[in-house]
DNA sequence: ACTCGAATAAAACATCTGTTTTATACATAT
DNA sequence: ATATGTATAAAACAGATGTTTTATTCGAGT
């Protein structure tokens, strides 16, 4: 047991290259160099290539929790409405680009995008607690039972924009798009008044019934 | 010139298997298994992979203005507030599972995970014109100029939710989440009415001054 | 009938990649 | 000091993958 550390370095390097890159597109060889580790050392000490990458989802979904569990704490006693705030302006603190944990939030968009078989892990472990946290707020905003649909698309269309802001492509789409300190601050104002304003809005016509017998404005073809 | 199909059945296997899984994670093998074509038929036709890969961007482009204009020519006339619920509507009905367009969308999110070469195209003369129409929309609804941070902000947190939902992980997070037709209309309204509450939230404070000499509420550390 | 060029097919290549094998260094226990 | 087990290192392996090469087919123009 001359070193021990190796271990460790292979998954800060696996943690960092699989969130930037995803699965697939990392090859272990790369792992091993950025973690000054011979080739071999990923099936030594993990198996193979996959049991790296859960070790490193198994470290993410703690994380994930952490961030949870911070905002959560953050809001305790708050209204809902500041405990949504808080969460926002948590969350996008934690994933700012200089931030020492953007890499997690980074690895679910690519679960998102090509699931593996850790992704059963991420949802039971570190999604759903979230959004069953989250579904809680937004139902005390919206005078409705946890499970009404509107809920559930609610927590969607904020967490959409926060899991849609993180990702580096869209500083290419809108040029002006920068995540830097200051900016955070801001950005996290504007998606809390944007989801408290279409939460609000969702809260007004009382009963929206899918099957819709009741007639509403006719539509544009 | 004995068939000349074999380009067109490549450009559709290939259309169908970079949407579904991206440009990296398809093979060549594959997509002319697919075409009923032989191995080199890329190489010949397309000079190579990424050759391919772009011919078929190409025609994503071309649908991408199709979904943008069809939209906007539907809402000829109506409100402002009325062309942004037609483009959602609109929108969805395209991507709609078993809609005969799903591939186009699925690439540019593909493209947003992983951008190839050919991002920088599918941003120019795709996404940008499109955002350009929404940023008037928007700029119209907040009563404020195109250029304002806040437009761009809006449009983001209406987008974000639209390439959310057409994510096929979507369904294993939120287990009530389906995009079978009768769903879609009510999705959208959903949408429209969470996008149209957000925008008129972000109204309200008339000047959002980033730097902030404007005292606010107090916020929690 | 012959030629020419485009399209297809089969095989071969070179490279990349996950994994395994074999050998070596080294700390610890006997 | 010797043996033992753990960690590292170098090399080799097997399969996949994008591309190239070489042949072959087939229709059109002369």
């Amino acid at each position: 047991m001359k070193d021990q550390e190796t271990h460790q370095r292979l998954l800060e390097a696996a943690a960092r290259l699989f969130a930037r890159r995803g699965f697939k597109n990392v090859t272990v060889r790369e792992i091993c160099r950025a973690a000054r580790a011979n080739v071999a050392a990923v099936n030594y000490h993990f198996d193979d290539k996959l049991g790296l990458y859960t070790a490193v989802v198994r470290m993410a979904i703690d994380e994930i929790r952490g961030t949870s569990d911070s905002a959560r704490l953050a809001g305790e006693g708050a209204s809902a409405e500041k405990k949504l705030r808080i969460y926002v302006r948590v969350f996008l603190q934690r994933i700012a680009a200089n931030s020492r944990d953007a890499w997690i939030h980074q690895l679910i968009s690519r679960e998102m995008a090509d699931p593996t078989p850790a992704f059963d892990l991420i949802i039971k472990h570190g999604i759903r607690p979230r959004l069953e946290y989250l579904g809680g707020l937004v139902a005390e905003l919206l005078g409705c039972p946890p499970d009404n649909p509107r809920v559930m698309q609610s927590v969607a269309g904020l967490q959409s924009q926060l899991l849609f802001c993180m990702n580096p492509a869209v500083a290419r789409v809108y040029p002006t798009f920068n995540l830097t300190p200051p900016a955070i601050d801001e950005l996290a104002r504007h998606i809390s008044a944007f989801s408290l304003g279409g939460i609000r809005a969702l809260r007004r016509h009382r009963a929206a019934v899918p099957s819709a017998p009741v007639r509403r404005r006719r539509r544009a073809s």
